[in-house]
DNA sequence: GGCGTTTTGGAACATTTATTCCAAAAATCC
DNA sequence: GGATTTTTGGAATAAATGTTCCAAAACGCC
């Protein structure tokens, strides 16, 4: 068999992918259609698989697999592999190139900024739903149903969303109390045995979030993090951990991902509570 | 620091690895710390990437992403890798499927909420996009560009609005005031000539809002509202309305469209103040 | 400010992995 | 059944990737 049977082009997705793969796929001799088949029943083990792995799963040798993604149209198993890997790649994390854009359009009009925080909002939004773990946020919205009063805290560009999920508590007939830091006060003392702690800090992490988190902790309270990644200092004292992937441009952060988590958290508490009372 | 703090056995699912990685992470010095952050920031494409560009992206050399798996305990990279392209399930669906899926997890779930808040920030965005009048949008950027003193005010839902814009002026050291309502304090006398209000408000509108903008308008200040219709109130004593088409999703509304416009609002005014500064 | 300790970067090295090539085997054709 | 073409396997080679190690820098502690 010719390798260049037809004018190729390598397929670029995992859909053209297949498509030449059901159209190659007969009339090819005994070894390549034992690769054919065995990658058709194995597409989604390529991006993280070695020539070698393939190989002896489909029966072959290594050549043999060789040749079969040069039928396919690559110049050899890596280019091939690395479709792969590109296809499963997530949504955004492209920081560095997003972060130029708005640079740029900072410049120019307000509607072209616009666009832009929109933008980075509806990305951040998509990757919340890609990402999000089922079991933190059941385990969180359990712990805040049961508890007695909440303690919502979360300074500086958490303030926010510390406000608006007090503001969502209140409407709902939900006790809880709003931790700010007006006149330097402390309100550590008003955590009781059976409350819980709902703490929201991004990096730069602010210490007063972290350290009433931790004082509730000690003391033996429910603790929900809202935070921007796992390795937060708030993950420390948290019984449950609730991570939000929001594309950060310094103070620019849109919080759109982060409120929606939010007012989630803020609505399933609300409802909980109503079930159980 | 020890490779061995710990009596470590290697983490022998993503769960356990998360664990150990929330365990180990603060004090971790500088190096290590970027790698736990972009590891943890990246859990998904562990399996379809090299040494080099895990490193590249957490911004260190390799050697300081060895020296990270083998805290973790790992004999290196290989192993680790190992463990996670054995539990590599073929990226998550994207954004579409998934959502449905999570829609269908059963109403009243925290999953199912989720979904629903998070279409309803990506409806919002969008219609924001389509529906603002760029002209509205400049006059005000205009007008708070060349105003002394900003005064932000929003109560209730609108708070966190203009509590993140008083954050987001104060690091563009644009001097604002956010005027709350703590101890029943009114502060309209602060209010000086050549300053400028930035009034947030939605039905059922708030009076305090309104009476500033109105005492505002009535002593010449420039006024700008951000509002839910062209018909609210705050209309008639502003000098340009910017009204922003949120989707409520029950009683609660994301607000990702309004502080999308808010925070392009305060860019653009941040930027107009350097520029003619 | 000197001294021991920890952390860091990168060059050298080792290992794995991909790829080529060609002679042997099988298939096809006359 | 022999000549010609296609297919195959594996050994040899090339490329890439992972890993170690050590000297230099940074840090922390008297």
């Amino acid at each position: 068999m010719e390798v260049d049977d037809l004018p190729v082009t390598a397929p670029e997705s995992v859909e053209a992918f297949l498509a030449r793969l059901t159209q190659i796929s007969q009339g090819l001799p005994r070894r390549l259609r034992q690769c054919a088949d065995h990658i058709a029943a194995n597409v989604d083990r390529i991006a993280v698989s070695t020539v070698a792995e393939l190989a002896t799963g489909a029966d072959v040798p290594p050549s043999a697999l060789m040749r079969f993604c040069q039928i396919m149209g690559y110049s050899g198993f890596s280019e091939m592999q690395k479709m792969f890997r590109e296809a499963y790649a997530p949504g955004f994390p492209d920081y560095a190139t997003r972060l130029k854009n708005l640079k740029q359009a900072g410049s120019g009009t307000a509607s072209a900024l616009l666009a832009e925080f929109v933008d980075a909002g509806r990305i951040s939004l998509e990757s919340l739903v890609k990402s999000t773990d089922e079991a933190a946020l059941t385990t969180a919205v359990e712990l805040l149903a049961q508890a007695d009063t909440l303690h919502v805290v979360g300074l500086r560009r958490a303030f926010p969303i510390a406000s608006y999920l007090a503001y969502v508590f209140e409407k709902m007939a939900v006790p809880a109390m709003l931790h700010d830091s007006v006149g330097k006060l402390d309100h550590r003392h008003a955590l009781r045995a059976g409350d819980a702690v709902l703490a929201i800090t991004f990096a730069p992490y602010s210490e007063e979030t972290i350290a009433l988190a931790a004082e509730a902790h000690g003391r033996g309270l429910s603790v929900v993090a809202l935070t921007d990644r796992l390795t937060s200092p708030l993950a420390r004292s948290a019984d449950a951990v609730l991570t939000v992937p929001e594309v950060d441009f310094g103070a620019f952060r849109s919080l759109s991902a982060t409120l929606a988590l939010a007012l989630t958290l803020a609505v399933a508490v609300g409802a909980r509570r109503d079930e159980t009372a």
